[in-house]
DNA sequence: CCTACCGATCGGTAGG
DNA sequence: CCTACCGATCGGTAGG
């Protein structure tokens, strides 16, 4: 307790002779480092990509000694897992919004407004992205917190399918193979695209946006012939 | 060229005394160094993942010093690019291995080889599938010999998709969107896999082959049904 | 929450 | 193709 208090003290006196340098400084010693940690890991990532997160450069990058996280998270691995789960908060957040910018006049394009947010995170957000998907550096596994954030954002798709099947707008009342094979397409045309293949094929021609709108519009219409799996037996249509 | 002379000899000596222990080793000097630096690292990643890629880790399993493969790449980018355009050579092989065991009756079910191809493959290799897509490890952009082992992958889904279009199989006659949503299906589901990600999921209950099966018959579904962009808007079947 | 320190690994180069 | 060496970075811990 009195140890804590010299810091702030100490901390407050540095921050007042550089606060022209880096005002940010000061927000980072009010107690809630941890917090500090998971932005200054969402801001370096976004600006030096995956390669850059190591914990000593986020521990600099929010301001203090690379010694400091461990008073927080257990390893490194921890912490980008904290972070990797921030990232999902804001990919519900991304996918919440999409809906609202375009209210779905019926469950279907509740799902289609599911696909187009998550493109559209990813496609903003393209390192966060990797991230969220580099399991040996978060170690899924082994971080509650993260599998938690994954579980709410695959969730909102699991929502949005239930929802279609509920309605008739889709066959079935299973959501599992129709849930995998729509994240499936998003994600794929996601990670296609965050990790530049495209622009290596003769397809880097067509714009982003206009694959994205095709793309989510072809999974739909996908799940909505699903039950009829004789048909690619070679009966012409 | 007197120089090399004495280094096979020297080595012969050595392989000779060592031949019960590490029979690979000889065979990695009689000058194709190069081939066996690929070789060694598409088995290292095999073995230990993409992680244990370090160009030192790479001439330490083809049993040779460090500096050694600077005779033959820029730089371990180059190095690692190489591996990665090996892979793509095998996937290519894995799809038509996949068309030989099921021999398609229509244009159709050659496109679902691709498909299941694709995704055999990625489940066999998956730690060479991931190096495949990490182009901050590659650098794919300034390695030729990558890019075009990419495009001859590529090539087989393109050449899927024209053929059924032509046949009347499938609609429309330019293969850029349907080949990036065709793509994009398969793609995703492996990157799902191979990264862990559905077993975090509820989907983790269903066997990953049913999962590949049903998401290739979708995405076909969904490539037939293309010409219908107003379905979603609301309209039950 | 910091300083100081550890062992380890790495990519790359000199120089033969 | 090897040995020896460089500078740099890293994760982690001691110890306060």
């Amino acid at each position: 307790m009195v140890r804590r208090q010299l810091y702030i003290v100490k901390i407050a006196v540095m921050g007042k002779s550089r606060r022209a340098k880096s005002r940010r400084k000061r927000a980072y010693h009010h107690g809630d480092l941890r917090t500090a940690l998971i932005d200054a890991g969402l801001d370096l990532v976004a600006r030096r990509g995956v390669q850059a997160l190591s914990l000593r450069a986020v521990a600099r990058h929010a301001q203090v000694s690379h010694a400091a996280p461990y008073h927080h998270f257990a390893d490194k691995a921890e912490l980008l897992a904290a972070v990797a789960a921030a990232g999902f908060d804001r990919m519900v957040a991304a996918i919440a919004q999409a809906t609202v910018d375009h209210p779905p006049r019926s469950a279907l394009e509740g799902l289609r407004a599911v696909g187009v947010g998550y493109l559209r995170f990813a496609f903003t957000h393209p390192a966060i992205f990797r991230l969220m998907f580099r399991p040996e550096l978060t170690r899924p596994a082994a971080h509650p917190v993260l599998q938690n954030a994954e579980a709410r954002a695959f969730g909102t798709l699991l929502t949005a399918i239930r929802a279609a099947q509920r309605a008739g707008e889709l066959p079935g009342n299973d959501p599992a193979v129709p849930a995998t094979f729509a994240w499936s397409t998003v994600h794929g045309l996601a990670v296609l695209h965050v990790d530049q293949v495209l622009r290596e094929t003769p397809l880097g021609a067509v714009p982003i946006q206009e694959l994205a709108d095709a793309v989510v519009q072809l999974s739909i219409a996908g799940l909505q012939a699903a039950p009829r799996p004789e048909a690619v037996n070679g009966a012409p249509r």
